[in-house]
This record gives C-alpha cells, structure tokens and sequence, in this order.
RNA sequence: GGCGGGGUAGCCAAGUGGUAAGGUCGCGGUCUGCAAAACCGCUAUUCGCGGGUUCGAUUCCCGCCCCCGCCUCCA
C-alpha cells in the first residue's frame, strides 16, 4: 500500500512522494517550542505525532532529515525575562532544557538539528531574506520603522488557510499599529526596537530591532533543509498566520514552492476543553509524572489517537493508557518466557495466522494509528489463546517477538528495563512460597497483602510465584 | 460573519454503499485454595437530528442541531 497524507494545501487525501524520487531522502521541518514557559502536554501531542511520521517513515525505508527550530526570542520570551531580571538567554536557557527533558520521557526521537532564532547566522539570513523581500517589492519599511510584508503582492496568500483576505478582521489578540501598515494582514518580517525589548536587539539595515516569528522559520527552514522540503508540520492553530507567512516569505525569495505536504495536528483538550491555566486544566509533563504515570503512560495517551482528530485527555484516559501497556507487557513476558525454552515437542504447529503486515499498512494510511493498535491487540489475544493452548513453541514465540521489535521502532512503547526485586520483597516472596507449601492460606495471602503494601504484585502460576512491580497512581 | 475539525456503546476509538475493529470499564464463565493474569461469553438492531437517492446508508446528497479550533506572533 501506498503511504499517503492528508495535505493541508489541498486538504486531501494525497499519495507520499518525496522530491527526491529516486533515492529515498525526506526532509522535514516541525514547528518547535517557543521556550517563555515549560511546554505543555498538548504541545507534546504535536510533538509525538511528528516523531510517529519520523519512526513511520523510517521504517519504510526512508532517510529522515528533521529540523525543529526553537523560538527563544519574540514578545512572550522577552516579557518574561523583564519580569524575572534576567537576561533573555539566560530565561530561555531554562525551558530549552525542561523541553529536552520532557521530550526525553516521552521517548520522542530528537530532531537532526534544533535551530535556534537567536543564533547570528539565523538572524543574519533573516536579514538577508528581508531585504530580497524589500527588493522584489513584497515588503516595505513602515513609518513605525518596522518591515512588513506586503500580502497584496503574493496572490497565494491564503490558499493554505483558505481565507478571504478582504474578511479578515481582527481578534484583538495583537496589538496592532494598524496605521502604519498598508493591509491589515501585512504581518512583521522585522520589528522595530522599542523601550520594551531592553537589550534585545540586533543591527540592521533598518535599524535596530528584531525578526519576526515567521521569518526565523523561513530562514531556518532553508538554512538547513533547502528552499523546497517534503513535510512541515505544525498544530493546526499555526495554519495561519504563521505557515501561511512561511510561504510567503519563503517562496517570495525562491520562487519555488517552499513546501510538498503540510501536515497539522489537531489540538489537545482537557476534560472537553482547551486547557488554559485559569481553568485549572493546564498540565505539564512533570505534573502528569507526579501524579503516578510514566512518560510511556503519557505517550501511548497522546499517541493513540489519531492526529487529525481533537483529542480529549482524561485521567481515565491515563488509566485506560496503564491498563493497556500492561496487556502489552504481559504478553511480551509470556512469549518471552517460551522462547527461551528449547523446543520441546508442540501438540500442533503454528495455528496462528501468519505475521502480517496489517499494523504497517495502517500507518501508510495517513498514520491511523487507532486501526493500527486495533490489529495489535487482535494479534496479542490470538496468540494468547494460542499459548493457552500450548500451541506455541519458542520459534514461533521469537518470530512474534520480531514482529513486536519492528513495530515497536514506531510505536516505542516497551516498558523500562525490569526493575530488580528488592531484598525484602524477595524475602516476603520466598516466606509465602513456603507457607504455601504447608497450605497455610492464611499466611499466604498476608504475605501476599504485605509484598502489595510495598509495591509488587504476586501472581501465583503453574511455574510458581511472578513477582511483578505495581506503578501506583495518586 | 468567514474557514476548518469532530459528533459511533458508560468512557476512548477504527471503519465501510450490504448490514458495526480494537482498547477500557461492567457482568457471567474457564483456570485458581482465594486471587491475579490469560482466555471464552454478554454488553450499539445501531452510528447527533430530519429529509432524499438506493434493492439496501452509519457510509452518498440536502437541510438542521451540538462541541472544539482558527480568523495576524497559541502545537
């Protein structure tokens, strides 16, 4: 099957062809975070939807060039560097971190390069496409000093958002020095300094100031991918303006077409709703983490849902998350367990159907994700019927646990090395192994309450005692 | 007002012009000393509402309702 993308351009359904039709090279840009505070869960949903088209499309062959830019200066960095008296690199230095680490325990696989807007090179190409813009007559300097460029003269301004540009009418969101400009939608390719920016600024040819949002990714984006790249990602709150710019601004000093696909996720709600601090819904990674999940929780949670469709994040979504990796993890044991034996004489050979390739196919289909874990956990219940059955022997069981390696390269959704069981757990375990012996069922079952209170749980099976750690949630 | 996305069981969620994957929860069963895990069975005559097309629509068309988002620096 072919791998195929919903395209925001012409919002279909369109087949994946990359520019570079004949070796097997995509290169892809993903809008990054803005570092003025710790990213939040729903920015992370983007984030995991852009590395399952990385691990996707790697695992269809592809070599994957990906760039995500850090955007450590616009007004909200700046804002919140005045306010903490800090320099803004300084500010910035602390929420670049945290988003590596959270990233980090999400198992998001980093980008090849994470650009930042701050850094001269940038800057200076920014520049640099800036004044081509001015050049080609697509940008102007306004009597706020300010540069601006001018949409009327990029007729495919709005096609990515379809918008009418004559209906555009403003939110009030951001202040705008609407007499300076000559259309309302002419947004900032440079900004002019002001008391507000303090230190934080460079030369250029129109004087002090510094780059507009849109223009970094422009910038970045070509810096290091090339004026065309095959997918660009973002949140589809940055269909407009800000990839709509990117377009402009990019293919105003190409000419060429800046950009094959444009893939966007669909927002994180909470509880039904957009999360916002001031409902009380707003959640960071560490805050997930504190209240019992692990990153691998989170991840399946932000994972499962497929990323066009708005998804609703619940803590009983976060319980239907443990309860499901644990199904995982205990087959994964299961079929373990069996191919570490020799192989012993099976009542019937293979009975399971054979390995296929149903879960690859899934994701060819615009990454559907939900009809991909679907035919995993068919696969689990046929094989555990199957092993109930003792209808498996270790080859069979290690070609499933291929099977899972290769899916897993997307998915990464193993749990963490096993955890080594602590001396008094085992001690608990061996006293009750014991008293079992003896029938003492009593004894057995407050043993078995006492290894509870610390935190593992035991299962008695037919091979004896399984010992196996509980994550509790709070 | 303009432009999008969504409405499928208690909850989450695939999907198709021919009669509803999967996860989770709940109930019953097998297994177990009891549990747990696993498996088996049950749980939507029905896919927001009303029309239409069709032998047949959840799926196509028309109208309507509800939710969410974007409309100039939010992933």
């Amino acid at each position: 099957m072919a791998l195929r993308f919903f395209n925001t351009y012409p919002r279909k359904i369109e087949e994946f062809e990359p520019r570079d039709s004949t070796g097997n090279a995509v290169s892809i840009y993903t809008c990054g975070p803005t570092v003025y505070s710790r990213a939040h869960i729903g920015n992370f949903r983007a984030y995991i939807f852009e590395d399952l088209l990385q691990r996707h499309l790697e695992l269809r062959g592809y070599k994957v060039h990906r760039v995500m830019n850090i955007t450590d200066v616009d007004d909200k960095t700046i804002r919140g560097a005045r306010e903490a008296k800090v320099p803004l690199a300084k500010f910035t230095e602390q929420f670049k971190q945290a988003f590596f680490v959270d990233s980090e325990t999400l198992r998001i696989k980093r980008a090849d390069e994470f650009p930042a807007a701050t850094d001269q090179r940038y800057v200076e190409r920014m520049i640099d496409m800036i004044r081509e813009l001015i050049a080609r007559g697509l940008a102007y300097q306004a009597d706020d000093k300010s540069v601006y460029f001018r949409i009327n003269k990029c007729p495919n301004y709005g096609k990515l958002a379809h918008f009418d540009l004559t209906q555009l009418q403003s939110t009030g969101r951001v202040k705008h020095d609407e007499y300076d400009k000559e259309h309302i939608g002419d947004f900032a390719l440079w900004k002019a300094w002001d008391e507000e920016d303090g230190d934080v600024k460079w030369a250029s040819p129109w004087g002090s100031g510094r780059p507009g949002w849109h223009i970094e990714c422009s910038a970045m984006a070509t810096a290091l991918l090339g004026d065309q790249i095959d997918i660009h990602c973002g949140g589809v709150d940055n269909i407009f303006p800000h990839h709509e710019a990117e377009i402009a601004q990019s293919e105003g000093v190409t000419g060429k077409k800046f950009v094959r696909y444009w893939l966007h996720c669909a927002h994180l709600l909470v509880d039904g709703q957009k999360m916002a601090k001031s409902l009380g819904n707003f959640y960071t990674v560490p805050d997930v983490l504190a209240k019992g999940y692990t990153g691998r929780e989170l991840r399946y949670a932000l994972l499962r849902v497929h990323y066009r469709v708005p998804l609703n994040f619940t803590w009983e979504g976060m319980k239907e998350a443990r309860e499901s990796l644990g199904r995982i993890d205990e087959w994964l044991a299961r079929l373990r367990e069996i191919a570490k034996e020799e192989n012993v004489q099976r009542s019937t050979p293979n009975a399971q159907r054979s390995i296929e390739p149903d879960f690859e196919n899934a994701l060819d289909d615009d990454l559907n994700i939900s009809a991909a874990l679907g035919f995993l956990f068919e696969t689990i219940r046929e094989t555990n019927r199957a092993m109930n059955e003792n209808k498996r022997d270790a080859t069979s069981a290690k070609t499933w646990l291929d099977w899972w390696k290769r899916i897993n390269t997307v998915l990464d959704l193993e749990s963490e090395s096993e955890v080594a069981v602590p001396a008094e757990v085992a001690q608990l375990a061996e006293q009750r192994q014991n008293v079992r012996r003896e029938n003492n069922w009593k004894r057995s079952d407050e043993l078995r309450d006492r290894i509870s209170e610390l935190g593992w749980e035991v299962r008695d099976t037919k091979d004896g005692q399984k010992l196996t750690p509980r994550v509790t949630s709070g």
